[in-house]
DNA sequence: TAAGAATGTGCAAGATCGTGCAGAAACTTT
DNA sequence: AAAGTTTCTGCACGATCTTGCACATTCTTA
């Protein structure tokens, strides 16, 4: 018996019957249950299934192809996502910016939580669909299609009218000195205004964004309550200086201030 | 049986049925009744159901209707959706409503047209983000997570100020004499409004949505210039005295008038 | 008010999981 | 063909999850 065709036959019966078990599985094909577990999580990380105890279920056919579903996958095990919605607390109300990271950071949300997001990114709000507990609100007008983001004068009107806790921002460029800045001036002024209307801004970071300094300034440095940065070497005497609390994501672990 | 497939059920008898008894559900999945009212308890801290003595009823009344209208193949709304599609003109404003076939109809657009799209669902808006030609309008406000569209008064204002030539309805229920109706009467409203700005209105309706009356009226028979339905039998006589073009869409072919 | 049913909590047993490691198998290169 | 490399597999071990039971408490109903 073939790897690869283990995994059909897996993806066969997962398909026919909806669910598998570990245990029947290896009976089945004659090897231990950690070679099915193996089998189970690779499946798990193409998007054809769904782990759980004691097997593996079809994943929900919501929405999205397979390819968002792969992502989605990588999404909820970001170390980022995970530290930007732990920062978040019961009955809050949140701006959650657009951004593949912003996206990430929706669907870490604590689905225990009671919460009011208001977004401005039509997939977050689709993304948060099976969230009975929360509450959310749409930022509309001109939809960007590159960003996935609803900018333009009509969405920064709606945000005026609205005030949050917490403002999640999705940055084009994050530096020690020249704050949070964005590519295009429409989205700058939108999240000013979401800046404006929120209590804490928090800004969650990859790798790259960091150092960045793009053409339109959003907030300045001292203005960032938390940032949330990658493992890895970074200067953060400015940050420090600015009165920003940086947590570093580690990867699995919870982040270390 | 595996745990989270025992929440899946559970989940489902819940939204068929309206409630479950703790100890009726022992003894079908023959666990202990400590184990369902775990269940119960998980499912009641994620906001899917609300705790009572002896079991747990929906938190509201109407609840997870999406999942039960996702669920529908989609072949068979491809059909019906090409027909709805091959009534746009390049050039044309459309308002889309929200549900599945008409994200399936927004899927079917010609991408070489030319069209403004305003739609009240966020998932409509993220499926045509690869559409460089379309310019894409959201209208926001307040997310109803299990209908996936934004309905509620910003939403209404918001489509009270544009115009649009189209409108491809979504609909509860079409019948030759109720007219267009609808299950709640905040969703009624808003496709009223968008019934009221725009110039034709163009129902698509898979035979279940056929001779079904909903509790709040939308529109008129009359009032209806185009309605596309799958193949199979059905009654036009009174849709063809109110001057409303039928056309029937044939699995694959172009539809027959 | 009293009895019975349902519930929450703590606990222990068993099942399952992830990880690291070593041997086996398959593949590549020389 | 032989050696080296990569991938696959099984095992051990500690950690985690699930479940049923006991017992005290709360709720419903007669």
């Amino acid at each position: 018996m073939l790897t690869e065709e283990r995994l059909d036959r897996i993806r066969e019966q997962l398909t026919i019957r909806g669910k598998v078990v570990a245990s029947e599985l290896a009976t089945q094909f004659d090897v231990s249950e950690d070679t099915v577990r193996r089998d189970l999580r690779e499946l798990a990380k193409l998007g054809f299934c769904r782990r759980v105890y004691g097997g593996a279920l079809l994943p929900t056919p919501d929405f999205g192809t397979l390819a968002a579903r792969t992502a989605l996958d990588k999404d909820r095990k970001s170390s980022l996502a995970r530290a930007a919605a732990r920062l978040v607390e019961d009955g809050q109300t949140v701006f959650i910016d657009a951004g593949s990271t912003n996206l990430a950071v929706a669907n870490a949300l604590d689905p225990s939580q009671t919460l009011t997001i208001i977004t401005n990114a039509p997939v977050i709000a689709t993304a948060l669909s099976d969230r009975p507990n929360f509450t959310v609100i749409v930022l509309g007008g001109l939809y960007d299609q590159a960003k996935g983001a609803c900018l333009g004068p009509q969405a920064i009107r709606e945000a005026m009218q609205v005030y949050a806790d917490m403002f999640i921002i999705g940055v084009c460029g994050v530096d020690s000195i020249a704050g949070v800045t964005a590519l295009d001036p429409g989205e700058a002024e939108l999240k000013r205004t979401m800046v404006n209307q929120s209590s804490i801004l928090v800004v969650a970071a990859t790798a790259e964004k960091l150092g960045t300094v793009a053409p339109f300034k959003v907030a300045d440095t001292s203005m960032i309550d938390h940032l949330i940065v990658e493992d890895g070497e970074f200067d953060r005497g400015d940050f420090a200086r600015c009165d920003v609390q940086v947590h570093v994501a580690l990867d699995g672990g919870s982040p270390s201030t």
